[in-house]
Formats: C-alpha cells, sequence, structure tokens
DNA sequence: TTCAGTTTCTGAACACGTTCAGAAAAGCGC
DNA sequence: GCGCTTTTCTGAACGTGTTCAGAAACTGAA
C-alpha cells in the first residue's frame, strides 16, 4: 500500500472520476464526454459515477472551481503592478478570459448545460458561491489596491458583486463571439472599461449617484 | 371533405404538432414535453415528428414566434399613447416580460434549451431573426414615434439594435428571479430607465459620446 | 481473526431524443 | 381510373443519463 494513500476509497474514486472527466471535459466537450465512457476508462461501472455525483450536471461544479483557482493563480500577481483601478479591473476581466480559452471549442455546450436556474449548478447558485466567491474576492481586492478614487461609498461597496455579474455577462458575450482569437470581446472589454472610466466620476451629481446605487443593488439581488 | 382545407398533408399535420407542442410547452413545460406524447397524442408515431421538425428543439422556435407576435399586438396600442421617449421604453419592455408569464414555471428548460449558440434556435442565431425582428420594430417604432430628444444620430440609429439584447438580458433576469410575482425584474426595469433618463443627456459630452457609439456597435455585433 | 455494519459498486432496466430503411399514402399527369 | 413519383409516416434500433435492488468490498470493534 503506498505511503501517500490517505483517505476513503470512496474520495480516492470520486478524485478519480473528477480528474477524468476534467480532462474529457477539456479534450471532447461536454456533450462527448459520456458517463459510460468515463466509467468504461476507469473499469468501473455507469450507475458508479452517479454514487459519487449525483448527474453528469454536478461534475460541471468542479469544472467551475478548476478555472476560478486558475484565474486566481492568474491575476494576483499582475494585481502588484497596477495601481490604477480601470486597469487593475482590466487585469481581473482579461485573466478571466484567458481561463475560458480552453474550453473555447464546446463553450456552447456548458453553457447550456449550465444555465438553468433548476439546475443546483448554474452560476448564480448557492453551490455556485463558493467557486464565484472567489472571483468576488478578486475584483474587491482589485477594487481595494487601487489609488484613492471619487467613488461613494454606497458605490463602492456595491461593485465587486456587480462586476462580477459582468464577468458572466462578458462570459456570455465570449461564447457567442465568432470573432478570429475572440478579438471582438477583447475590443468590448476595452472600450467598455474606457466608458466606464469616463462616467465613473458623473457617478458622483446628485441625480445620478442614487439611481446608479439601486440599480447596484437589485443586480446584485439576482444572485442566491 | 371540408371546404376549408387546403394546403398539402404535410401543411397540415406541421401545424397539429405545432399546436399540440405549444399547448404542451404552456402546460407542461419543455422537459415533461415528450415527443412520444405529442405522437400519442396526435395518433402517429414519434419519428413523423421529426420529419416535420428536426428536432425538440426546432419546435421552440414557434414558441419565440408566437411570444413576439403576442408582445406586438400588445405594445401597439399602448404606444399611441405616450410620447415621452421613455415612456415609450417602458411600454416595450413591459410587455415584453407580460408574455413571458405563462412560461414563468418553466422558464429555465426553455433558457438551457434554447441558449446553446450551436443550437440552431439560439435568440442570436439566423433562425431566430425573424422572431427579433419583430421586437427590434417595436424598439425603433418607439424611438421613432417619440417627441424629439437630443440623440446623436450615431447613438440613436444603433439603440434599436441594443435594446433587443437589453430586453434579452431583462428576460435572462426575469428567469432567475425569484421574488413574488417577479416584481424585482419591474423594479430593475423601473430604475434602469431612471437612470437611462438621467444619463441620456451626458451622451452628448465629447467624451462620453465615442465610447458609447462604440459599446454600441460592438454590443450590437454579437447578433448574426 | 471474525463478523456485523457500512460504504461502494454492479448490471439490468427505464424513458428519452434521434435516426433510418422501407412501407404506406398522397398527389399528379394521362 | 391507372401508374408513377414524391411526400409522409412507421417501427425498430441506437446511445444517452439516470435509477435501484442487491451483490461485493471494505472497515472497525470484539
Amino acid at each position: 500500500m503506498p505511503a501517500e494513500v490517505r483517505h476513503t476509497k470512496g474520495e480516492r474514486t470520486r478524485e478519480r472520476i473528477r480528474s477524468a472527466a476534467l480532462r474529457s471535459f477539456r479534450e471532447n466537450g461536454y456533450d462527448a464526454t459520456t458517463i459510460r465512457g468515463l466509467a468504461d476508462e476507469l473499469g468501473m461501472s455507469a450507475g458508479a459515477t452517479n454514487y459519487h455525483f449525483a448527474s453528469k450536471n454536478h461534475l460541471i461544479q468542479e469544472l467551475y472551481l478548476d478555472v476560478q483557482e486558475r484565474h486566481r493563480a492568474a491575476a494576483q500577481p499582475l494585481l502588484g503592478d497596477a495601481t490604477d483601478l480601470i486597469e487593475r479591473l482590466r487585469i481581473v476581466f482579461e485573466t478571466g478570459l484567458d481561463q475560458l480559452e480552453p474550453y473555447r471549442a464546446h463553450a456552447g455546450e456548458f453553457l447550456s448545460a449550465a444555465v438553468s436556474p433548476r439546475s443546483p449548478i448554474n452560476p448564480l447558485s448557492v453551490e455556485s458561491a463558493p467557486a464565484f466567491a472567489i472571483v468576488e474576492g478578486l475584483f474587491a481586492e482589485a477594487i481595494d489596491g487601487a489609488a484613492p478614487t471619487r467613488l461613494t461609498d454606497d458605490v463602492r461597496e456595491r461593485m465587486p458583486d456587480a462586476l462580477v455579474l459582468a464577468h458572466l455577462l462578458l462570459a456570455l458575450f465570449w461564447v457567442y463571439d465568432t470573432s478570429e482569437g475572440r478579438q471582438r470581446t477583447r475590443l468590448l472589454l476595452d472600450r467598455a472599461l474606457r466608458l466606464l472610466s469616463a462616467v465613473l466620476p458623473l457617478a458622483r451629481l446628485p441625480l445620478v449617484r442614487g439611481a446608479v446605487a439601486e440599480v447596484l443593488a437589485l443586480v446584485g439581488s439576482i444572485r442566491a
């Protein structure tokens, strides 16, 4: 018996299924990854995978976590170099998109598998919260570490939550982006950040400020 | 032979399938509507439905058209009474949401069935263009019929396209809205329109105007 | 070591959407 | 009405995710 085999047999099997699924998702996409295929490869029956993961859908949750952890690993080192708020946001958005590239060829399959509000693994569900807490943390870090801006507190504190949703929207755009190398998504991000930097000072205007805060709060309320 | 039976047999069968599917979608949702169930009800074999509709997914296209035509029928009479641009937009958005209510219970199923970019019936696909042209026409009508505003032309002409996407986003929010009677979605719409009316004049500012036009153009480019 | 209790897995079954060879029906020119 | 072509439909088959009764493997206390 190898020295490092701790945990129960179940945990080991679960991990084997997890890593085989992640690899197959990346190589073959969601649809072409079949339960029976995974089971054959691992020398077990199809039903066995359902013992460890309630459904094929649940395996995507593992993919979320994997992507978000890579996102953090990619973004944090770069955040050290920038002080401007917009530039820091750009870093988080850009590195986030980078993590999606391996799944580009099959992005639509994952989208439709993940998007149903009934699904326990939809991005806004409670079950997905741990994964998206990572991204929210990144945005909070980007804001907190920026040179002092003239944001009012009510707007500032609602931004990370809204930015996570903006990031999900950008990813949605990315899925539908058919341009070479998804350059249109990158362009949109650049232009949207420019626009944001132009209008952010306006968020201090009396008429605008309250409306912005309200909309941000409502938008944020959609997450479970 | 009845007097009004024109068309070929195929057209009549296709129509029978269509209306049975729309009724079942409304009553039972997408998942619980099975091909075999429809076929039994209509006294035909399952394969027959596939002859008329390439896939179950394609039946949703019929639902799109149905919803959009009801949308137009609901919005147009009300547009006669309003002259303010924001109020006219509100009418189009509100009546659009109204049409979704019958499908509320199963909205998630339809979303995940419709959302894949690979699917021929995703809302941004060429195949969906006829349905969404209706909504785009409604928004264009809302803008054109409004009292003169101070919009610049480059922004004005890109608005209908962007508003259709805004409408899709609002519908996305609606799908995830768990509040009683989807009141949060209505509230968000109200507040977003208020915000829009506060910032729309700012779109004339030199620095902002170009950025707005660029972002609108990019956002619109996502539609096939 | 033994054995009872728990965890893990098997293998068959089910309902589903879809495909397709070929049968049946419809339509049409004569 | 006849014969031929085209349209429409059948019925069986396939592969899919999922379920579940019961078998097997594992675990820990006696």
